[in-house]
Parts: structure tokens; sequence; C-alpha cells
RNA sequence: UCCCCAGUAGCUCAGUCGGUAGAGCAGAUGGCUGUUAACCAUCGAGUCCGCGGUUCGAGUCCGUGCUGGGGAGCCA
């Protein structure tokens, strides 16, 4: 007999002989002369009442499940007298798969995100956590279906990369090392001798080598994992996250900027009709201001201003700052709050910043001041999106990597791609786990990915 | 890395002026009941985060370390 999932089973338009389900017991209650079991199997968050009367052989047994405890059940789907809930199952045979001891620590009852996060293995579990991850892999399934609808390719570009290539943040070694006999060389350590020959780490970006295969496919994304080894304490930043990067030939600023917002609406829709009913969970208990802040990010344009009228907003605003704000000086969380929280209360996407405080990959504008480069700020979230269209121009890539310091060696592919039919073209990268942050409201980043690696924090 | 706050039963917390530990939930047992965070009664449950100090006496005061949270920086 074919195993039905709960979702299935309660979107039934009429009663059925004969179901079988498997699942997780949430609670049970016992009644005269029968036990009421919620049972949850994760393929939605309402639970499935089962009725288990006494006249099932093994009754006495049933009577010791507790919660977390799983089960498989054969019975009848009725409609069910009760008020919370259409459909019920009654039991005609109920097997026991395994039992959870009286020490299974989820409890019936509303528990804090932090003593959930001492156990991430069991957390999914609950009703915010699957909620949560569910809508995580749907988010993730609108990514490719947004992209895919537009001719896009997906690139699946290195975990590993060689040296210190991006110069964005600190990062994490990788090496076949025997770490407590490092071969060395005059002192310095022998990267000849290790598995690469030369000194490799996890990638910060897949930015570089997408844009080799935008020069090739056209349109192309990345999605995976990224790794920053920067001693960041805060609830939006974690040491492995999940970055989306879609890179477009013959693309300038303004085709990405309309691409950028094109994809937060796009997504943000997607999870409102696909996923209701886990993001009611949300609405109700998690964020009260959710929906409207989505519902405000979807009617609408985003605000677009260049950085220098953003200064010159900051500055003129009367408001006090603890940073002070000049041209050449990066925007601060407040500045970034102040700007789509209070003045004007939407998504705002801010370009042209000051080349000085802009890497060298970003196409200088004609003014020599500024580069296409561009941010996306969110309400509650701030940056979610960094991007800009790429510098094609040879000579001046170059210039801006000797005025910057950096080994042109290290890049000679990175120039070579300048070298050889060069095009205009653009980029940027989203967070995905920020993403899940805004559309579920959940506040800390640590509860948006399964295991979340952060500073002294690797448990699972 | 810097600033601020917290750490007491399995969980969430209270604990007065420094005088030796308490509630709700969970668990166990019994009762009741088409219940739905079920209900009622009884019971058990503690390295008061660790170390050091002050004191006749420290959960409480002081120092220090660890862990967690919030904010900042960096960023996505």
């Amino acid at each position: 007999m074919i195993r039905s999932k709960i979702n299935e089973l309660l979107s039934l338009e009429s009663s059925l002989d004969k179901a079988l389900v498997k699942g997780w017991v949430r609670t049970r209650r016992d009644s005269k002369s029968f036990s009421f079991i919620e049972l949850n199997d994760g393929s939605c968050l309402k639970n499935l009442q089962i009725i288990a009367a006494d006249t099932i052989e093994n009754y006495e047994q049933i009577k010791t499940l507790s919660t977390g405890s799983s089960i498989s059940v054969i019975g009848r789907m009725l409609e069910s007298p009760g008020k919370s809930q259409k459909w019920e199952l009654h039991a005609t045979s109920i097997d026991i798969i395994g039992l959870a001891t009286e020490i299974y620590p989820l409890q019936k009852k509303r528990h804090t995100d932090e003593f959930l996060r001492t156990m991430a293995h069991l957390r999914p579990r609950t009703n915010k956590y699957g909620a949560t991850f569910r809508i995580r892999s749907e988010l993730s399934f609108a990514i490719h279906q947004f992209f895919r609808e537009k001719g896009f390719r997906y690139v699946h570009t290195p975990i590993i990369t060689g040296s210190d290539c991006e110069g964005a943040g600190e990062l994490f070694h990788v090496t076949a090392f025997d770490l407590g006999d490092i071969p060395k060389n005059a002192g310095s350590i022998d990267f000849s001798m290790d598995f690469f020959g030369k000194e490799a780490n996890l990638t910060v970006s897949g930015q570089l080598s997408a844009e080799m295969f935008a020069l090739a496919l056209g349109d192309v994304y990345t999605f995976g994992p990224t790794f920053r080894a920067e001693n960041s304490n805060t609830r939006r930043h974690a040491a492995e996250f999940w970055m989306v990067e879609p890179e477009m030939a013959f693309c300038d600023l303004d085709e990405n900027m309309n691409l950028a917002e094109d994809f937060i609406k796009s997504l943000t829709s997607h999870i409102l009709n696909q996923c209701s009913e886990d993001m009611e969970l949300f609405a109700q208990f998690v964020d009260k201001g959710l929906m409207s802040r989505l519902e405000n990010t979807l009617s609408g344009e985003f605000i677009r201003i260049s950085y220098e009228d953003a200064v010159a907003i900051i500055n003129q605003s009367g408001h006090e700052f603890e940073y002070e704000l000049s041209f050449g000086k990066a925007l601060q969380a407040e500045h970034e709050r102040f700007l789509t929280e209070k003045h004007f209360d939407k998504p705002v996407i801010v370009y042209n910043y000051p080349k000085e405080i802009s890497p060298f990959y970003m196409r200088l504008n004609d003014n020599d001041r500024t580069v296409a480069g561009m941010d996306v700020l969110l309400p509650t979230i701030g940056e979610i999106i960094g991007g800009s269209q790429r510098e094609e121009r040879m000579d001046i890539l170059i210039s801006r990597m000797e005025e910057l310091g950096l080994n042109k060696q290290d890049y000679w592919w990175y120039i070579d791609s300048r070298r050889f039919g060069s095009v205009p073209h653009s980029g940027f990268g989203l967070g995905f786990e920020r993403m899940m942050m805004f559309l579920t409201g959940i506040s800390n980043i640590r509860d948006v990915i399964p295991f979340p690696r952060t500073p002294k924090s690797i448990d699972f």
C-alpha cells in the first residue's frame, strides 16, 4: 500500500476507505474509549488527527505514545465532527516505528529560538522551523524557475579557489597538509608541497568565474554556498551562507537594476502564492508587520537614487546620526535604515558609488569619480543585493588593479576575457538567507539555515 | 574585535535589605472527558554557568573566565 502524505489527505474532496500515513506524534490526548493522536509528517504545517479506538489490539501500547514518536497508521479518512479540522483518520491499525522517550526535549509548547538552536538536529520538527525550511526549499526552486524562464543558464562555479583572488574579507584556507607538520621554506609555508601546489581557499564569491560564462553563454547565474572567515557576531552574518549571482552579457547598470527589482518581487510573490499556509504562521506569530511590508515591496517601483543624492538626503534630513557622511564615505547601517524605513519607506537602490570605496571590477563612470555599482536596500534587512556593471575595458581594468595594489598575475585569466571580444556586462549577488529573513520576518540568520556556522559554533 | 545585557528544575521565568530555593509548563501516577496548547488531583525533580575573593553566612556583593543574546564594524 502506498503511503499518503498528510497534505494530500487534508485536501481530499470526499472520504476515503483506506489510507496509509507515516509520521511523528506531536501530541496525544486520551478520551474514554479512544485516543486522539496529532500526527505530522512534514508535508505541511497542519497535523492529521488520528482516532485510535480501544478496540485496536495494541491499544495499551498506543497509550504510551509520547511526543516525537514515529508511527505508521492505516485507517479510514472521514469527516471530523470536531471544530478544528475537516478530516480525521479512524485507525484500523497502528504500528509503532520508533518511540521517543520522555526526555525528548521538544515539548508541546513554545520554545525560544535560542534554546532550539542548541538542538538544530531536532528543531525542524517544530511548526515554525518546519515552515521555515519548507519555504527555504520553495525559495530555491523559485530562483531556478525565475532564471530559467528568462533564458539564463545555471553555472556551477568552484567552491575551492586559488589564492586570495577576490579580496573580499577573511578566507578559510583549504589544505591537505598535516597541520602538525607543515612544510616550510625559508620560514614561510611552502604551498608548492600542498595538494594544489599553491595556496587554496574556500570561495567568497562566484562572480569572477560567472563572468567568464556570461561572456560565453550570455545570461548565467550561480547559486551555491559561500564562505567568509570574518569574525562577525551579528544576527545577519554567517560564516557559510548561500548566494545567488546572476551575470549578464550586453547588460548595463540600468538593466541590472531592473533585473534585481524584478527578481526580488518575483520571489516575494512566488512565496506568498505557493506557501500561504506557512506564511500565515510567520504573519501571526513571528512578525505582525510582515504582510504589509511584503505588499509594500510588491506595489509600485523601488526608489532609485545615486549615492550622491543619498548623501544629500541624509545630510539635509535634520536627523541625528552617529556617523558623519560625506562623499567618499560608505553608507552606515543607520543611514541605510533611515532611507528604507523612514525617508522612503520602500526598497531603495543606491547606485554610482565613489570609486575609492569600490572594488576594482566595477565599471568606472565618465566622471572618473564614481563607478557603476549598486546596492539594493530592504527595510529591516539592509543590504540584500550588491552589484555592478563590470569594467570591460582592459586598460582601465588594469590601471584600477594597479591603483588598488592587486597582483595582476593572479588575475591573468580574468584580464584575458577583456582581451578577446570584451563586451559590457553586469551582475549582482543576492544573499539567500537575507532573502529568507525578509520573507519570513525571522530576525536571526541562524534560524533560516539548517545548521548555521558562526564564530565558535559548528556543533552540528 | 568593541560596547551593553543575561546565565536559577527538562523548558520559560520569579527570588525583596546578603540569612541557605519557588511558580507555570513538561514528566510520572490516578481521575474525567469528541478532545484539540484539553482539564482536575498527587508526586518526583536543583553543581543557582565555572573559578577565586569579601563575609559568621553569597543565587544575591566584588574580580575573572566561559556561554548565549542585542548593538556596532565588515558585508550578502
